[in-house]
DNA sequence: TCAGGGCTAACAGCAGAATG
DNA sequence: CATTCTGCTGTTAGCCCTGA
């Protein structure tokens, strides 16, 4: 890493979108593999059996807390880097009062440069949405930038460690936190709720306020939802300057493997459990939907009628098809035909559905 | 069927009402 | 009058369920 195009990164003296693709290029991967080393995770490891909570009510807080030591551990790793570099003029802050943003850089006079928005998602997570709420007049568009850590837990990756499981970074995204704003704006001011009555939906002084029937509340805390904030096609535009496509490119490509990196764990987790050998790319019509290890398959977002096209030519035994929120359907062989023999399942019961029904 | 509106837990804490 | 209880604040990430 180049120390001059650091100093000059850190302290918001590039344009928009040459920092965001710096960060996204240079600096977080480096960042990232720093987290990722065994060193690093056997601090956030599962022990000898140690259990995190299964039900959805308290999974939510373990999440929560991830988040945050996420946030803490990234910040604590460029502390690192930077007098690694030679840079000691600067550090990362923590912002400690509730507002936005998480990080900022600072010189010792207290100047701030930088600053970064933290969110963290989990991979196998049903609705990944962390929330971007931040107001427009809040965000400065010359240094601020929202980064997105996409974690899970994994028992791979232990040389000396003898952690059941430990979380792993699959993957940071950045965006530009002022475009990201103004596609989020874009699409929520045009696409409100269909009974407003005689109200706007809109802003107040401090949060987003809806309308229903013509009476105003304080928006209940979707708006925002990071995977909502943008619809690919959408008929209304903000204005288009680089950094704005720049977010838009990399928010549109993050929608799309979010999803894609959490069923392909969940699906290749249930297939060892389901039989043995290599797990292969389940292809079909030149089109890879997902995952086969002998006669079983995952495959993400087909119809019935091709999920039996599909089942019918691997000859399958079990197929599980998913939704985008990893709701399940279970086809399973029974004399030559297919039956679906579950439907809107949670992943968590998948495996023992097709268990059980083999008795 | 699925987008999206409604709502949740945990966190630390405050203000004001109810109780002994 | 002092203590305890109730209901609310706002932030984090995410599940539930309904209406189009």
């Amino acid at each position: 890493m180049d120390k001059e195009t650091f100093i000059k990164m850190l302290h918001a003296e590039e344009r928009p979108d040459v920092t965001s693709q710096w960060l996204r290029n240079e600096y977080f991967p480096v960042i990232m593999e720093r987290y990722n080393s065994e060193a690093s995770r056997k601090r956030f490891g599962l022990y000898q059996n140690e259990q995190i909570p299964a039900n959805e009510r308290n999974l939510t807080d373990v999440r929560t807390r991830m988040g945050v030591l996420i946030e803490f551990e990234l910040a604590r790793i460029s502390n690192e880097l930077l007098p690694e570099l030679g840079i000691t003029d600067i550090f990362w802050s923590y912002v400690v009062a509730n507002r936005f943003p998480d990080l900022e850089i600072r010189e010792n006079s207290g100047n701030r440069l930088l600053r970064l928005e933290i969110k963290s998602l989990q991979c196998i997570a049903e609705e990944k949405s962390a929330n971007f709420d931040t107001l427009i007049k809040d965000i400065n568009p010359n240094t601020d930038y929202v980064i997105v850590c996409l974690w899970d837990w994994d028992d791979a990756g232990k040389e000396e460690c003898e952690w059941d499981s430990a979380p792993r970074l699959y993957k940071i995204y950045v965006f530009h936190a002022y475009s990201l704003a103004m596609l989020r704006d874009t699409y929520w001011l045009n696409k409100p709720p269909t009974n407003l009555g005689n109200g706007y939906q809109g802003f107040d002084i401090r949060y987003a306020v809806t309308v229903s029937g013509g009476t105003y509340s304080k928006e209940q805390g979707n708006y925002g939802k990071l995977t909502r904030i943008w619809k690919e096609g959408f008929d209304y535009r903000p204005v288009e300057t680089p950094e704005l496509l720049d977010t838009e490119r990399e928010y549109l490509l993050f929608q799309k493997e979010i999803v894609l990196k959490g069923f392909e764990i969940l699906a290749k987790r249930q297939l060892r459990q389901l039989g043995t050998g290599t797990i292969d790319p389940l292809m079909y019509d030149d089109q890879d939907l997902g995952y086969l290890l002998d006669r079983s398959a995952y495959a993400m977002n087909v119809r019935k009628n091709q999920a039996l096209r599909i089942a019918a030519y691997y000859r399958l035994s079990n197929l599980v098809v998913m939704t985008e929120k990893y709701k399940c359907t279970v086809y399973k062989e029974q004399d030559g035909d297919f039956e679906e023999i579950a439907k809107n399942e949670k992943p968590k019961n998948v495996v023992d559905i097709i268990n059980q029904y083999e008795n």
